[in-house]
RNA sequence: GGCGGGUUGGCGGAGAGGUUACGCAGCGGAUUGCAAAUCCGUGAAGACCGGUUCGAUUCCGGUACCCGCCUCCA
């Protein structure tokens, strides 16, 4: 069997995957808040575990992997859209329009996930299916000691857990100092965190032991991956900014209403992204979603493959140039691949690659040195969602019958070769070229295809 | 202030204590009326200062610079 490695953010080392069940492997990762279209770097987890999913069915086989993947669909953004819409006379309550504005948003990330060739993960429960199951972990937390009511609010009693800090590296002494969390009156300790809050009549609620209110952001997650996974499971994933608070969160939470369990085994994090250098963010105007770039005309297999060159720990850069280059190299394979049958099985060397810690740059060198054999190559790369059938419509050669027009340059050219006149068949060529048509002119004959920018309309005309 | 990551050839970007990464671009050649495409070949690196070692870009320490998190933003 194929020895997966992985670098496991809580040891902070690589470490030999070892699944507690062969047979049942199980993965967690923290989903977008479905508020609005998923920007670019919420792609890069999407894609990244795409990757490792991808890989955990190869080895270990496709029924015996189940990849949890949440929507949280409780979030202040969406109450605000919500409550926005509501105002401005659409009908329904304010808990029909939380619904509808999560369900359209719900839609988007599919559609775009999808076009970067992400498989749908197994499961994908929404946090608001999920309210029971918080509430009674919050019970559980409260009755061990570890979690306390005050006026509405239940909070985590972080001095309750002697581990809290382990996986980020600080201790809730070194945090204090730092402080900047939220100090309220009713809080034990400042770093204490919300596990339940309670809910104005402008807010969706659900009615707990401790009036109507809605659950913190972090219990969510413990809650789900308890009911779909267990209390001990194998890899837990997202980006490292999850790393804290909210990962560590999780953990106290899930090990203090569990302690039989341990939780994740496996944290795998991503790194972040970048745009052209810089932090992607609003206020330097460099901030587009995954559908934006769709739309530009960038595929969403050139946005996959350029994710994967750089490798997920370290911090990827969106650059133009990338999405340029990357596009020139699946063009190629594509025109190679095109009517192949893929072989039965990848290279073995692109496994290898990708199994040493989803070395997925690695792993696409692997794909450049297989060009000399099709067959293998689209089998490999398709290991890794790169040269699916169903996304590569964007690499078809637009259809068009140049034929009249290679006709009259191959006339063109048997003339100018007789009077050694090449301006005319020159000009007729420039003009081709401009209008986005590939001019391949040997001593066997004159041929035409039309380029990634062909368009008719420049055609020159015949006469 | 606390914690963590990074610095590789013109650009992007990996692995490995000693042997060619790879891709793009460049350069030379074949081919072409000229090109394009294709094929063949090729130069180019490891922020800085020390240490360990027969030997370090790869391990250790320090310096500089960059970046992320500590603000429910992946």
């Amino acid at each position: 069997m194929t020895e997966i490695r992985l670098h496991n953010t809580k040891t902070r080392s690589k470490q030999v995957f070892t699944p507690i069940d062969p047979k049942d492997v199980r993965m967690y990762l923290c989903g977008p808040t479905v508020y609005d279209r998923a920007h670019l770097g919420n792609a890069r987890p999407v894609v990244v575990f795409d990757v490792l999913y991808r890989l955990l069915r190869l080895v270990y086989g496709e029924e015996c992997v189940t990849y949890v993947r949440n929507f949280t669909d409780v979030d202040d953004k969406i109450n605000a859209t919500a409550k926005a819409r509501k105002d401005a006379g659409a009908p329904g309550t304010l808990e029909d329009l939380i619904h509808e504005r999560t369900q359209e948003t719900i839609a988007w990330y599919h559609e775009d996930m999808d076009a970067l060739g992400a498989m749908r993960p197994d499961r994908e429960p929404r946090a608001t299916a999920y309210i029971g199951a918080m509430i009674a972990m919050i019970e559980r937390l409260i009755l061990a000691g570890h979690a306390y009511a005050r006026e509405g609010h239940v909070l985590f009693r972080v001095r309750s857990y002697s581990d809290y800090g382990k996986l980020s590296g600080r201790t809730v002494d070194d945090m204090i100092a730092g402080a900047r969390v939220e100090v309220a009156p009713f809080k034990e300790d400042p770093m204490d965190f919300v596990l339940w809050k309670p809910s104005d009549a402008d807010l969706p609620g659900w009615d707990s032991p401790w009036g109507r209110g809605r659950p913190g952001w972090h219990i969510e997650c413990s809650a789900m991956s308890y009911e779909l996974l267990g209390d001990t499971f194998d890899i837990h994933g997202g980006g490292i900014d999850l790393q804290f608070p909210h990962h560590e969160n999780e953990i106290a939470q899930s090990c203090c209403a569990h302690p039989e369990g341990s939780f994740a085994n496996y944290w795998v994090h991503n790194e972040m992204l970048q745009v052209e250098g810089k932090k992607m963010s609003k206020s330097l105007g460099n901030f587009f979603t995954v559908r934006d770039l769709l739309n530009k005309g960038v595929p969403g297999e050139v946005i996959r493959f350029v994710f994967m060159q750089t490798h997920y720990t370290r911090p990827m850069d969106w650059t133009a140039e990338k999405a340029q280059q990357a596009e020139g190299v699946l063009r190629k394979w594509r025109a190679l691949t095109g009517d192949v049958t893929p072989a039965a099985e990848p290279a073995p060397a692109v496994i290898a690659a990708l199994s040493d810690d989803l070395n997925t740059a690695g792993a696409i060198a692997e794909l450049h040195a297989l060009t000399g054999d099709p067959a293998l190559l689209k089998a490999s790369a398709q290991m890794l969602g790169l040269l699916l059938d169903e996304m590569g419509d964007w690499a078809a050669a637009p259809e068009a019958d140049l034929s009249a027009h290679a006709d009259r340059l191959a006339a063109l050219r048997t003339a100018a070769m007789a009077n050694k006149d090449f301006a005319p068949v020159d000009a007729f060529k420039a003009a081709l070229v401009a209008a986005g048509v590939e001019v391949r002119m040997s001593k066997a004959g004159v041929e035409l295809l039309p380029g990634a920018g062909f368009d008719a309309a420049l055609l020159p005309a015949l006469g």
